[in-house]
DNA sequence: CTTACTTCCGTAGTCAACTACGGAGTCAAG
DNA sequence: CTTGACTCCGTAGTTGACTACGGAAGTAAG
């Protein structure tokens, strides 16, 4: 019943996906990952789609889903359940965007004051903090909410 | 020598800027907040430049700023090391865009799959799922160095 | 004064996501 | 066949960032 080419041991595995194979093991029993029969008291052997459902969870993972959500998401992997995949996503798209006009402010910031630091002549103090601390407040409402 | 305005108690100072009474104290403890002298045997009061500070630790936090990288901002206030400050908000700039990159990809990535997953038709599968299966090998390096 | 709420402080618990350990058993090379 | 690397499995430890607990002491309202 499996591909012809379930030939990787856990180790193979995880080196190929590029984790640690303990990584593996918890994903497995989080059930984020199956665990392949074995051949009586023999050796479980992965395949291409593990693989590939491993690095999907890791890229999801950097795309900002936790292990739960991730885990949603592979319980849509049929893809007959195109509505809830989209909210999901656009979900996350949302704080991902909040996330970035955060950045784009903090880079402004950081930008102004190196150039400020670098040119300032006379004045005692940094000018570095003093700006950061103005723009904070614009951010905690955000924060809050656990994004 | 303190500012006239030194009139919050723990609490009130935890309710202003919406966190946790136990995370302010957890924050001294961490030295990334201070613990103002208190009146023989009385009460410890915080002021507004207080909470500027915790509302800056806040919102670092939520762009992705770990608490010894906030730690890090912070020791930079007193403004009195504008060769380090100038170094260090340099060294920040360069994560700062780093992260930006990421979600900016995160974004595209994101916002190309909503709009697929809205615009498919009478196609079976959810193109989403697809992609990000499809896309997920090259994320994979990125993530592994601690994003 | 009494009562009820805070504060203070230290220690301990939680949660997510791993990471490590130890003692089996398995397998391929020499 | 032995040796050495790897697998299996369960349990336990780690890290970062909190969050909770408990008892003593301060403080404000009635
Ligand atoms: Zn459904
Ligand atoms: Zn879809
Ligand atoms: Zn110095
Ligand atoms: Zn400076």
């Amino acid at each position: 019943m499996n591909a012809p080419t379930e030939n990787l041991t856990i180790g193979a595995f995880a080196r190929t996906a590029g984790v640690n194979v303990e990584t593996i093991r918890f994903y497995q029993r989080r059930g984020i990952l199956r665990q392949p029969a074995k051949p009586y008291g023999g050796i479980r052997r992965y395949g291409a789609a593990d693989v590939a459902r491993l690095r999907f969870v890791k890229s999801a993972q950097y795309l900002g889903f936790n292990l739960d959500e991730i885990g949603d998401l592979l319980r849509l992997e049929d893809g007959t359940h195109c509505r809830e995949a989209s909210v999901l996503a656009e979900l996350k798209l949302r704080s991902v965007r909040e996330k970035l006009a955060g950045l784009a402010r903090m880079e402004t910031a950081l930008s102004g004051l190196v150039k400020a630091c670098h040119a300032r002549k006379g004045n005692v103090s940094c000018p570095l903090i003093a700006s950061l601390f103005r723009d904070a407040r614009r951010e905690v409402s955000m924060s809050r909410r656990r994004a």
